[in-house]
DNA sequence: ACCGTGGTTAGCTTTC
DNA sequence: GAAAGCTAACCACGGT
């Protein structure tokens, strides 16, 4: 059911339509195993993360903790690049 | 768990992140960062990801039906799996 | 300190702060108090299916594989209705 | 929806496997319809509330602080609950 | 009794 | 500005 052609099939109902088989149906099959690609890289990473969640708790330290912690300091840096584009935006504003 | 040690731990990486007494406080930083550099990583392939799709749009693809499509090879996967996984189970329950 | 008056002060705080103790503070109570009443509900609902399993796991059934094949079962009918979605989507796409 | 043969197959690979078609199969068909009743009834409250903060927030009001100001009265409520618990306690305790 | 897994829910981001 | 999809935290259950 998940067959080449099946991807081809999609391609030509998209807005390519009368283009079977042709170009279209290719690059929307190099995009979608990009995506896929770079999902799956992503949900690797994900569990590396969740590897280090479990050492951490295996050391003795509260998770919860950790995640609040690692919040709070996104929190911290976000509020200082709003300072910061907050300076630009005032540079700019008198001419550098 | 909820030793002494750890409550002095929690302390220890809120305010001060020099560790009054222990190793625990430099093992904990170490953890935060290791967390935090896969965070970014993980947030850099999903800024990676959007270009893509941007990609995509711009080369006349609808974006939402690729997304469907994505979703759809991915439940496909994920069912195939779960089906893998009940088989062990019926096996176990059968005593193999 | 979940004193009624204090329900009204949340309710004053948004956007009808000029209307200390009035109208929309009952609003606001009829609100919670359905949602509660719902929330109730639904738990009750969630006991009982736990009841199911208990009684199902007692029949000398395996639990596990039964929520196995109930969530199984709910991904066979979600993919279906995804893909009637995608097929609306690409007719879209073509102009019916 | 899955054939009925379907559900009796899976039933024959559990436990009774020798019961082809047989009393078990129909009692955990009956299991399974059960339950996915239940979710579906849980599932419908779920909406129901959705609605709700939906009206109150075309209403003016503000949902989150509407979720935050239930979850503070559940955990009034678990507390009230747990104080009971420990007065039941104490008055067993002392014989009534 | 504890740990790990799975399910549920809430908050956030992005799209229309 | 509303609606939807995605992600992440929380909670509860089942297994060991």
């Amino acid at each position: 059911m998940a067959s080449p052609s099946r991807v081809e099939t999609i391609a030509n109902d998209t807005k390519e339509a009368s283009d079977v088989g042709g170009v279209a149906g290719v690059r929307l099959k190099q995009l979608v195993e990009r995506i896929e690609r770079l999902e799956e890289e992503k949900a690797s990473i994900g569990t590396d993360i969740k590897d280090v969640y479990g050492e951490a708790k295996s050391t003795g330290f509260d998770v919860k903790t950790i995640r609040k912690l690692i919040r709070l300091r996104k929190m911290d840096e976000q509020k200082r690049n709003e300072e910061d584009e907050l300076l630009d935006l005032y540079r700019a504003a008198i001419g550098l």
